[in-house]
RNA sequence: GCCCGAGUGGCGGAAUGGCAGACGCGUCGCACUCAAAAUGCGAUAUCGAAAGGUGUGUGGGUUCGAGUCCCACCUCGGGCACCA
């Protein structure tokens, strides 16, 4: 093929990628350049990638996040910071166990199996990790860990079972957290949604709800926006008011009640014409009147039998039945119809609403539906929504409002909740949109709940010091297939057990968590992977953490990252960590695209990376990933050249190859020309990583090998201490791109290996002062002429030369000045009169 | 609908309010070669013979000076959405 990559032939003196990649990989492995010494002696930093689930083996996506990741640990590394760049997998999880199913085998082949094929990939792709401190979500010895937090958090309420309808993927046959449906659509496998109604494992985190918003105000310009833009989305605080509605007994004998709703708008109380509770709410039940009660059920059939894309359509005309019963507002006295419909969630605010048809277009929907009034309290000048059909809610005045009547939006805002405060009627609240975290799932492959259920103890944890709570490991192939209840509850002598409370015969619980359980806290325990006595040893992560850069793609931006932040700041609470947020720098590298599109086996465009690997290099192939874009961004690999990368490694190469000066000479007595561009370079260099434009990097670094090499062959000539000087400074640099073409450079240049322990290229401050510049010339704003000037030159001397230049004269063409800026010695602007 | 982000050559992309297009890809030309590959050197926004003009999604504005700051809009990407 005529895109194979240069240095493919091995004559020992070319450029070989595949005799670097032989020779260096089991150097650095002996000499353990990677783990951190942890001692205290330089300042630590911890960098990390999100670790990766094992399904088959790395893939252009891995090559892509690892190579940033591992760019900024070799940086620290250069800088001379003790750095912790860990890796490990989150191995539990459905792929394990449908792989299982289909061979007849226990998840765990599949997995370690896959695994150590990954783990060779990342060797061979030269990440510069800690492999002793490698960890698996699966191996007991970690999920013992997940269990004892899991018992904290029971322990302080944070975890708790409720029945509740709870998002059901028919296909995998478990259930999913609000975070794990995208768009009605199950985020694993696309299958519609429905809702089963099922006593589950939730996890508090409504609790931090204020904290995970307030806390991100720290993360600002480390994280990047749009992350913290979701996660307040998905937080979705909303400032309102509690106002409680009486609800009118049937007869004398019935006790009267109240129901609170939650409004943002409590200044249109005056409009509430009638009132809606969610149909699939306990309260509705209570709430209907007995001759109602027929309708309602048959309603609530009806409403369950949508899925959820269905029930969540905006398209769909509203529907809902009249229970039979009025509320009374408590503002005005006036009597609303109480109806049940599917607009209103159980699950948000208070599951029950004021409606006010005037001022909200879901409400209007309801009115015009069902032939309600509709009574303006905002007027905004625009025309009556009972008319026109759109609500209105923009600014505007009271009216219809009593008292309030004459005040503007947010002064009436104020007002109403005034009022009803005073009335004992109503408060100010904030409500979130937020929801608790249902963790438990109906599958094998996870962390088990160390949860016992006796008859007569009820739930009883199990002890910490008969943790772990292990998996059977006589379950594989069919056993394991979903079918709706968890395939632990067949494994009938692991089930049975003695209560640990009373001795008496219980039941495990058979449920297992979320795998983003296990990945909400790993972070942690790579500071002591083999610490004993807890999660993690506090010294260690008093030292280490928070993660001081974490690279990820952005499709953990709510998900893992909201509830790794969660579990950080209980676990701050439970006074085991200083730390209250995980990471404190995030970066979210692109996709790799082909064709402009995401690879996937149906477009069949996928790139292998192993090929990549075989034809180009682990080298040319990290440079690539660097090189095409800034990290944030997508690289269409349709669009980039591996094969140029390697040209250019190539030539760098050669570069060192060529330099013929011994080491260890004076760079002072080189070529002061070709050391400006080496120290310049080194220091932009260097600023560049620091605001990671890794891109502009390696086009600094091809400056340099483009100088140097004009040096070589036109100017100072090989032998100059500034040419070795230069090479020196790429090789460093190389390094954190291209580790294997740079380890070759430094052994060529008389260097002991690593070139990983060489520190960053000191540079001398003397050569980055120049002494001339070019000076522009501007004539009102456009450029006319550049001058080459003393760089201590005054503005007076500037604005003399400025005025002296030819073509400036020619474009001023005789006319006066009204206006001179000199910004000495870097530019004049001219600006004449006309 | 609401909230973020982004629009720069044929392409990927550079550019503390001060020379737009660094660096690379591609293309073209040249050297080396019997020839090719590899390598090296040069050209490459656009109109124009040149002088010079025009150019960073569109329209305004601030400024001596705007790709960069402000306002409005358009387009694309992403997130949220019957959340009261």
């Amino acid at each position: 093929m005529s895109t194979e990559a240069p240095g493919t032939a091995d004559t020992g003196t070319s450029y070989s990628f595949r005799d670097l990649e032989a020779r260096w990989e089991p150097v650095w492995e002996e000499l353990g350049v990677f783990t951190p010494k942890d001692d205290g002696s330089a300042e630590r930093r911890y960098v990390l990638d999100m670790f990766p689930y094992p399904s088959g083996d790395l893939h252009m996506g891995h090559a892509e996040a690892f190579a940033m990741g591992d760019v900024v640990a070799r940086y620290w590394r250069q800088l001379g910071y003790d750095v912790l760049h860990p890796i490990g997998w989150d191995s539990f999880g459905l792929p394990a166990e449908n792989a299982a199913i289909k061979r007849n085998a226990h998840p765990a082949e599949w997995t370690y199996a896959n695994i150590d094929t990954q783990a060779a990939s990342f060797k061979r792709y030269a990440i510069s990790a800690d492999w002793s401190r490698r960890l698996h979500t699966s191996d007991a010895e970690y999920y013992r860990w997940t269990q004892w937090l899991f018992k904290r958090f029971y322990e302080k309420g944070l975890a708790y079972r409720k029945d509740h309808p709870v998002n059901w993927c028919p296909k995998d046959q478990t259930v999913l957290a609000n975070e794990q449906v995208v768009n009605g659509t199950c985020e694993r496998c696309g299958t519609a949604v429905t809702k089963k109604s099922l006593n589950q494992w939730y996890f508090k985190i409504t609790d931090y709800a204020d904290r995970l918003l307030d806390d991100m105000e720290a993360l600002k310009g480390h994280w990047p926006e749009r992350v913290l833009a979701m996660q307040r989305n998905w937080i979705g605080r909303s400032e309102g008011a509690h106002v409680d509605f009486a609800i009118e007994a049937l007869e004398a004998s019935e006790d009267e009640r109240k129901v609170t709703v939650f409004t943002t708008r409590p200044d249109t109380l005056h409009g509430a014409t009638f009132f809606v509770v969610a149909a699939d709410a306990a309260l509705a039940d209570e709430l209907v009147a007995p001759e109602h009660r027929d309708v309602l059920a048959a309603y609530q059939e009806e409403v369950k039998a949508l899925s959820e894309i269905e029930r969540q359509s905006t398209e769909r005309t509203k529907t809902g039945v009249f229970l039979g019963r009025q509320a009374i507002n408590p503002l005005t006295g006036a009597r609303l119809p109480v109806w049940a419909a599917d607009y209103v969630l159980a699950d948000y605010g208070t599951g029950a609403i004021m409606a006010v048809p005037a001022h909200d277009q879901r409400d209007l929907d309801f009115a015009r539906a069902f032939d309600l009034p509709v009574r303006v309290v905002l007027d905004t000048g625009e025309e009556d929504p009972a008319v026109s059909g759109v609500a209105t809610s923009g600014e505007g005045t009271l009216v219809n409002s009593g008292e309030l009547d004459g005040l503007g939006k947010a002064q009436a805002i104020t007002r109403a909740v005034e009022i009803v405060e005073a009335a004992g009627t109503g408060r100010h609240t904030v409500n979130y949109r937020l929801r608790d975290w249902l963790l438990s799932r109906q599958r094998f492959w996870g962390t088990p709940i160390p949860i016992i259920h006796c008859p007569d103890c009820g739930e009883v944890p199990v002890p910490d010091d008969q943790l772990p709570v292990r998996l059977p490991d006589n379950l594989r192939g069919e056993d394991l297939a979903p079918k709706g209840t968890s395939p632990l509850a067949a494994a009938a002598d692991w089930v049975n057990v003695s209560c640990p409370s009373c001795g008496g015969a219980a039941l495990r619980d058979t449920d297992t968590m979320d795998t983003f359980v296990d990945s909400s806290w790993y972070f942690l325990r790579f500071v002591s992977p083999h610490y004993t006595e807890g999660p993690f040893d506090p010294e260690a992560a008093r030292n280490w953490m928070p993660v001081g850069q974490y690279v990820g793609g952005v499709e953990h931006a709510i998900l893992h990252l909201l509830y790794a932040r969660f579990f950080t700041k209980v676990i701050h609470d439970l006074g085991l960590l200083e730390a209250t947020e995980p990471f404190s720098a995030l970066l979210n590298q692109g996709q790799v695209l082909n064709g402009g599109k995401a690879m996937s086996k149906s477009l069949g465009n996928g790139v292998d990376l192993g090929e990549q690997l075989d034809r180009f290099g682990v080298d040319a192939v990290r440079l690539t990933m660097v090189f095409a874009s800034p990290p944030e961004d997508d690289v269409d690999w349709a669009d980039v050249s591996p094969a140029a990368a390697g040209k250019f490694l190539a030539r760098a190469w050669r570069m060192a190859q060529d330099v013929s000066s011994p080491a260890g000479g004076d760079p002072e007595t080189g070529d002061r020309a070709l050391r400006t561009v080496t120290h310049r370079s080194v220091a932009e260099a260097a600023e560049l990583l620091d605001s990671g434009k890794f891109n502009v990097v390696v086009a600094k670094l091809m400056e340099m090998v483009n100088a140097t090499r004009k040096a070589i062959d036109s100017g100072a000539g090989s032998a100059d201490p500034a040419v070795r000087e230069a090479a020196e400074a790429v090789a460093v640099i190389l390094s954190l791109f291209a580790p294997y073409t740079a380890e070759g450079m430094w052994e060529q240049l008389g260097h002991e290996p690593s070139v990983a322990n060489a520190g960053w290229p000191v540079v001398d401050p003397h050569l980055l002062v120049q002494d001339t510049v070019v000076a522009i010339v501007q004539v009102k704003g456009k450029v006319r002429d550049r001058l080459t000037v003393p760089a201590d030159i005054s503005e007076e001397d500037l604005r003399e030369l400025a005025l002296a230049s030819e073509p400036v004269q020619r474009a001023l063409d005789g006319r006066e000045l009204r206006t001179v800026i000199v910004r000495a010695p870097k530019l004049v602007n001219l600006v004449p009169a006309s």
